[in-house]
DNA sequence: CTCGTTGCAAATTATTTGCAACGGT
DNA sequence: ACCGTTGCAAATAATTTGCAACGAG
């Protein structure tokens, strides 16, 4: 049975007060401030298993490494062509998994859309 | 100006042999096959080249290594959970960039779907 | 002849794993 | 005390890069 230790509290309360849509690097960087002696696999460790039981997000944004977010409601994420920053995507209509035609006989579970754009700064710049 | 050389040829008309949107490492092995000296480098580098100039398709599943496919026509991608395989999913409606709100003044131009379920192999087994 | 391209090996980046010590319950 | 969890360092996996030799135009 899981247990409740101070680096999962940790952990968590971080990526919780980060809106950035963080790497595990990144929730390792400022979890290291607070306590520099928890390891960067413990920080990975977590951030996956409570992603997988759902007590965070994971998200996919393409051609990055995966990122984490505070935010457990349904929205996608767009990342920055130059900058590499990441902004969360409201949904609109309520597209999902059966408004695609699948091949044969697969079953589709899951969907996951993501964009990549310009952010406003680099917008800005020509 | 880009050079005609054996290696591409080589790596292009393979990819296009093949159907079953392959990652780098296949593509290399099976180039290798026909051409044993060739290095996995070379494999790597002309493959992200010609995708990024749109001679083939670079793609994204979720969770997964960067694949290569044939196909140049919009579709997307679904990705079975338990051993990898990959299938065409076909857009039904034409949801598209317009169909999301996004953040402040972002301008978003390019859309990326993928799914992930079980492919008909491994929906039969329980 | 020039300069894009290749092969090789080494470097990078992101992430995972083995294992002994630690510490919730 | 039991066994999930941690820290550390080493291992993996996927991909990229430096560089000297090669070869297409």
């Amino acid at each position: 049975m899981q247990r409740n230790t101070v680096q999962k509290r940790l952990v968590i309360d971080t990526l919780r007060s980060m809106a950035n849509h963080p790497s595990a690097e990144m929730v390792y960087e400022a979890v290291h401030k607070e306590n520099p002696t928890i390891s960067k696999a413990t920080v990975y460790r977590i951030l996956k298993e409570e992603a997988s039981c759902g007590e965070l997000l994971g998200i996919d944004v393409m051609n990055d490494v995966n990122r984490y977010d505070h935010r457990l409601d349904p929205h996608w994420h767009i990342r920055c062509r130059k900058c590499g920053k990441v902004g969360d995507v409201e949904m609109l209509g309520g597209v999902g998994v059966n408004d695609y035609a699948y091949p044969d006989v697969w079953t589709p579970e899951r969907i996951s859309v993501s964009f990549e754009g310009l952010c406003p700064e680099c917008s800005k710049e020509k």
